[in-house]
DNA sequence: CGGCGGATCGGGAGCGCTCCCAATACATCG
DNA sequence: CGATGTATTGGGAGCGCTCCCGATCCGCCG
């Protein structure tokens, strides 16, 4: 059925040629001591005359490992995908992946069909580990890698997920400050438009809302709350919809930059300046929110760490084989700008 | 340096274990025909309790093929990773190879570090053919694919591309009925915001734009053009720039969808009516198009055709060996709403 | 000058699968 | 009942690499 790759020298005939040994061409390609410096520079010139590349799939199955790894998303995130955030893990993650010599490989999965396929090609043993970017809390996926005791890392962890090793930013926390920003700049009259409900990150980032306001004692109000999907129609939407309902509002906590943009958006056609008769508060801090107009104040989320954290988790998961779960939260933080 | 799988039961005792020959559990394994019903039951109840799970290396390596394909995103088109644009392709070429059985690997090239190491990737035989997104011009990678004899489809050619093989919107065709179609409408003074003028796409479509303006004679007026980065926010600055430069323009073509948007966000806040005083057209006719206010007219990229035409050309190359280049152009349609 | 120990090297033994041909089993026909 | 043909099956021969152990080489000491 074709698919064939054309004849390629392999390492036998680029030892033949430097008149080597195999094991001598192995250690060269493979950067191992123990060769002669005049040996290892007639090696890599019959490799430049020959052009040799290495077959990947024969180091892999003499060598147990696949030298990959993979970022799944699955379709629940599918919406996240225009997302600045998507983008930003993803460059965040490939960083922290330069000098590791693994490959990432984004993979897709939108059906059953997909899924299977995936786990095949992950249990087929292409990849040494699996990252998942935050995961709907009913997908299988998660348990099938976990049951393979494939060495997996959640971006975001789940709800009440402990069997799993994951990273995830302190959503409740930085959520939390927020709202005490506001509240301590003399707000009073609080909303908040938060992300898909279905999305444990989202959820929590209400709890922080909703867990600041009663600290403050003002559980009893109102709970102010339209939901959005992070895009920055739906924020625009949500804060029509919440100025429609609650015209006094004069503090705002958007579940993202992009959210909150659209609340910008929302709040300049109805008339309100910002920050001077509403504050708003912005989640992420990329750098969207530094082009805004107003300036947002958001909540930062250490990307670069999460990035990072995750790339270091999986690597001791596949050092050790999968024995252990790891859980890391990281530290958010408030960053203030003009809009509040 | 760790990162082994654990063990896995191999098909050898899987044969074993369900007292057959090597031979007919691989050919129950790939659905070959030749093998009596008991016996391929007997094979998969063997599998079902052994857990056996097909080692690709192993496969890969004796099969000389890999059962994958990457769509590769180099840096130049990073900007339109948050873009529908690029998750229509990727869904577009998800569905295109669902009974394919390949599976599809995103890679992301953002330096030449990266380049070399997904070059080594394919052609150390990890994928069978590469898919590329819009290419920058100077970008050496189609050019190094060619010479690895890769199969390779390039998405949007570049400029006077021809030894590769590719597939493409017909832009010229769609800018120039775009504006043909204001013209009819009585429009008289265009004007255009363009994309990214380094990629092929964005030129071409102000080249349609060009050549309609002067097949109606005229061409001597003032070019009206401003650049914008595919994004609404560039959109919007490049609509107010245009309106501040050229107040009694009354038509404008858009060089995206999303442009657009942002086009018409301009174009409100300046008191413009839409499409009394100033129509506009859009360009992609993916869903935004229909959620703005009003409804854009656009030029509709057929993206399913897209993907389809890719995997087609892709698969083709697959089975001859990249022995020839395929070019396919595909038609856009101009799709009337309110904006016109 | 023989002997010793570390630095280099060579190549056998797989890794788990596909391909393919020879071997066997079973069915049909004269 | 034997011959002939066809449907199944078994398993040898690799695919190209890594691992690893035993062999070789070389500088240096006594």
């Amino acid at each position: 059925m074709g698919r064939r790759r054309p004849d390629t020298p392999t390492l036998e005939e680029v030892a033949a040629h430097a008149r080597v040994g195999r094991g001598t061409v192995s250690r060269v390609i493979n950067n191992a001591a123990g060769v002669k410096d005049s040996t290892r520079r007639a090696v890599q010139q019959a490799i430049e005359e020959l052009g040799y590349v290495p077959n990947l799939a024969a180091r892999s199955l003499a060598g147990r490992r696949a030298d990959a790894v993979a970022l799944v998303m699955t379709e629940p995130d599918w919406r996240l995908f225009a997302e600045p955030f998507f983008s930003e893990i993803v460059r965040s993650l490939g960083d922290a992946l330069t000098d590791t010599g693994l490959q990432l490989l984004l993979t897709l999965v939108r059906s059953d069909t997909e899924r299977q396929r995936f786990l095949e090609y992950a249990r087929g043993g292409r990849v040494d580990g699996v990252l998942l970017m935050s995961v709907h809390a009913g997908d299988p996926l998660p348990d099938m890698l976990a049951e393979a005791r494939l060495p997996t890392v959640l971006l975001g962890r789940r709800s009440g997920e402990e069997y799993i090793s994951y990273v995830d930013a302190d959503n409740i926390g930085g959520a939390r400050s927020a709202v005490s920003h506001l509240l301590r700049q003399g707000r009073r009259v609080m909303a908040t438009i938060t992300g898909p409900l279905d999305l444990y990150a989202a959820q929590c980032r209400l709890r922080g809302y909703e867990e600041a306001l009663a600290m403050a004692g003002l559980a009893g109000e109102p709970a102010r709350v339209a939901e959005s999907d992070f895009t920055a129609e739906s924020g625009r939407r949500a804060m029509a919809e919440l100025i429609e309902r609650y015209p006094d509002i004069d503090g705002v906590l958007a579940a993202s930059d992009t959210t909150a943009a659209g609340a910008l958006d929302a709040l300049r056609a109805a008339g309100r300046r910002v920050p001077e008769d509403v504050a708003v508060i912005g989640f992420d801090d990329f750098s969207l929110a530094q082009r805004t107009e107003p300036r947002l104040t958001t909540v930062r989320q250490p990307i670069e760490e999460i990035g990072r954290a995750m790339i270091r988790l999986l690597l001791e998961e596949m050092e050790e084989g999968a024995v252990a779960w790891r859980h890391v939260i990281l530290r958010t933080e408030l960053v203030v700008r003009e809009s509040t």
